[in-house]
RNA sequence: GGUCUGGUAGCUCAGUCGGAUUAGAGCAACAGCCUUCUAAGCUGUGGGUCAUGGGUUCGAGCCCCAUCCGGAUCACCA
């Protein structure tokens, strides 16, 4: 049983007896002792001055002398400053906690077992028509790593992704491609299948604006000229042609989504995610549509005279909301439930967690209250794990202004980056092969990039700065990463020598030490927290800040003397539990730690 | 305009359930520290009206109300 859990039960019973009255959870607050006062955990005793009827001081001092007397083996001595009652702990209850976190590899993390809540992330989503870039950086990381804590908080896990393949966005991708392509390939062309895809995509909307301002200088009012230019027109016809399985069509669709998902794949593994199942929306916008008919046969719908779909929505504090067209095709909404069911079907859905946007918050807001009205037991209080956008120095990212910034290409150049960093300090990499070398700065380049960004607390919009912001010094991931391999080196030279002797260890227990113990204890609270928030940025800190940490004191080390030899047990252990939770917690953000670097 | 969301150092960001005379990091600037298990590190200096004004209480960056400023959204687009 933790000390604090211990200390939190006895302070209940302890108040009771004293006041006689009920203490619920939260009125005992327990915190780390300030570094000026003496002690290690500190009782806040303000929430019971009301029912003690005794000024603050009096009050800490009445409950401590209890304390002490109900948990002698525990507590070794208190003092209260005016509210606030400083506990010292027995060194032999770090120790032990120490050795715990120690050789527990699975230290923070609540065990999975078939009765756990089955919990389903959506992430990724991407389109089929051009390449992921950083906005899909950032999904793709926080979409991962928070199935990693939802996994530690002990949760069955499902991660999905929903691919937006059909549409006429693709269709414009395959004109152009038919017309300018003269039947490129990935392999003729040396291009990635998804870039190939995109330039084609590109192409389509330099001609089609060509066309556009051609008929406007005819004297065509633009509205009119965008629906009217014949390459937008002839996409459309493609559509249809698609919706009606015309096999020509069809075909093609087929081998330029395989040349896209073929790009996709290799940009998902350099990030390091992946999913447990994958949806079409070509296979699920019709199952979207069947069940909004049978909404509406229930009447939860209506239909307007022109024949479209509409959900009324004002009940709720929200508009109408458009569900089928009037020619009948789905639209974004209709798929999306579409896509609920099938998932409802292969798995019994505890939570659905979907990683999307913050610009999609309405979006979210109808979805939940529809598929709860359709019956989904887990449509109210579905997630919408809603994060803010990435923005550039000069605004946002707009792929017509050309200011995008591409995926593969911020992996490649982080991933350089971290090589030439590496390369001037080629003293440290002696007796590495190029093969160790070039797998190092793989590493190390994308924890930079996966640290930046989930650093940042994931509702916030956050700024990415190509040229300045990725740093790998200060509050980076290459600096967690750096102490790491620092340890295991320090481990690699002292490993055998760690033998236990609590005796001695009591005597070099200081408050330095003991501080850097109670931070790797709160290990479990920062994963809990993320967890309940959907928040994997406090991990992140948490890492940094435990490091920081041992840092400061790593630096008092010195080369193991005889007489040092207890002082260096402990910092040896110390060594390792720091060691041990911060691979723990990067990998919950799915960041490697490299042995050495 | 309605709804949602944010505003903390020059810049990028933390800040746990509201807790302790002094609100923290990093970057940028300046001054130190490598004969030693990794200096991608450590130490120090300067830098703040926590957007503004009220309120709640033993106590507010955090909770409530109002105002100002930014962002998102309110499509027979996805």
């Amino acid at each position: 049983m933790k000390i604090e859990d211990r200390i939190s039960e006895a302070v209940k019973a302890i108040v009771e007896e004293l006041y006689g009255q009920p203490v619920t959870d939260k009125m005992v607050q327990l915190q780390q002792t300030r570094a000026e006062f003496e002690g290690q955990i500190t009782l806040v005793v303000f929430p019971f001055t009301k029912m003690s009827r005794k000024a603050p001081d009096a009050t800490a001092q009445e409950i401590g002398e209890r304390l002490m007397a109900k948990l002698p083996e525990v507590i070794s001595g208190y003092n209260a400053v005016k509210g606030f009652l400083n506990l010292s702990i027995s060194s032999s209850q770090w120790i032990s906690l120490l050795q715990e976190i120690q050789t527990n590899p699975k230290f923070g993390f609540k065990p999975v077992t078939d009765e756990s809540p089955l919990v389903m992330i959506e992430y990724s989503s991407p389109n089929t028509n051009k390449p992921l870039h950083l906005g899909h950086v950032r999904n793709n990381l926080l979409g991962w790593a928070l199935a990693q804590v939802m996994e530690a908080n002990g949760n069955r896990v499902v991660k999905t992704n929903i691919v937006n393949d059909r549409g006429i966005h693709i269709c414009k991708s395959m004109l152009a491609w038919l017309k300018w392509g003269n039947g490129e390939t990935p392999e003729t062309s040396g291009k990635k299948g998804d870039h190939l895809i995109g330039d084609y995509y590109v192409a389509f909307d330099k001609h089609y604006r060509e066309e556009v301002k051609q008929l406007v200088s005819q004297g065509m009012d633009e509205e009119q000229a965008k629906q009217e230019a014949p390459l937008i027109k002839e996409a459309h016809e493609m559509l249809v042609k698609w919706e009606q399985n015309d096999p020509e069509v069809r075909n093609l669709w087929k081998q330029m989504n395989e040349w896209v998902y073929a790009g996709f794949d290799e940009t998902y593994q350099a990030l390091g995610v992946g999913f447990d199942k994958i949806y079409y929306e070509s296979e699920t916008y019709l199952e979207g549509r069947e069940k909004v008919e049978e909404g509406l046969s229930k009447g939860l719908f209506y239909r307007r005279p022109d024949g479209s779909v509409w959900a009324d929505l004002t009940g709720e504090g929200l508009d109408e909301k458009l569900l089928l067209r009037s020619d009948g095709t789905s639209v974004y909404m209709t798929q999306d439930i579409g896509t609920a069911k099938l998932r409802f079907q292969d798995y019994p859905i505890d939570k659905m967690i979907y990683v999307v946007g913050n610009e999609q918050n309405y979006h979210f807001q109808v979805l939940s209250i529809l598929l709860d009205k359709l019956g989904f037991k887990w449509g109210k209080d579905l997630v919408h794990f809603s994060y803010g956008m990435v923005e550039l120095p000069n605004g946002k990212m707009k792929s017509r202004e050309g200011t995008v910034v591409d995926a593969d290409d911020l992996v490649a150049a982080m991933i350089r980056d971290a090589k030439e960093l590496s390369a001037d300090k080629v003293n440290k990499l002696e007796g590495i092969t190029e093969q160790e070398a070039q797998e190092i700065a793989r590493i190390v380049g994308m924890g930079a990039l996966k640290y930046f960004i989930l650093k940042v607390d994931a509702r916030k919009n956050m700024l990415f700065n190509p040229e300045e912001s990725i740093d790998f010094n200060g509050n980076t991931g290459p600096f967690i990463q750096y102490t790491y391999a620092r340890i295991k080196s320090i481990l690699r030279k002292w490993n055998n020598e760690i033998v236990l002797d609590e005796k001695a260890f009591e005597t070099e227990l200081a408050d330095k030490e003991i501080s850097l113990i109670q931070k790797l204890q709160g290990f479990e609270a920062a994963v809990c927290q993320a967890g309940q928030d959907y928040n994997p940025s406090c991990i992140a800190n948490y890492c940094y800040e435990l490091v920081k940490e041992y840092n400061q004191f790593y630096h008092d080390f010195s080369v193991l003397k005889e007489e040092d030899k207890t002082k260096q047990q402990v910092r040896l252990m110390l060594s390792a539990a720091v060691g041990q939770v911060v691979k723990n917690g990067m990998g919950l953000l799915g960041i490697k730690v490299p042995e050495r670097m």
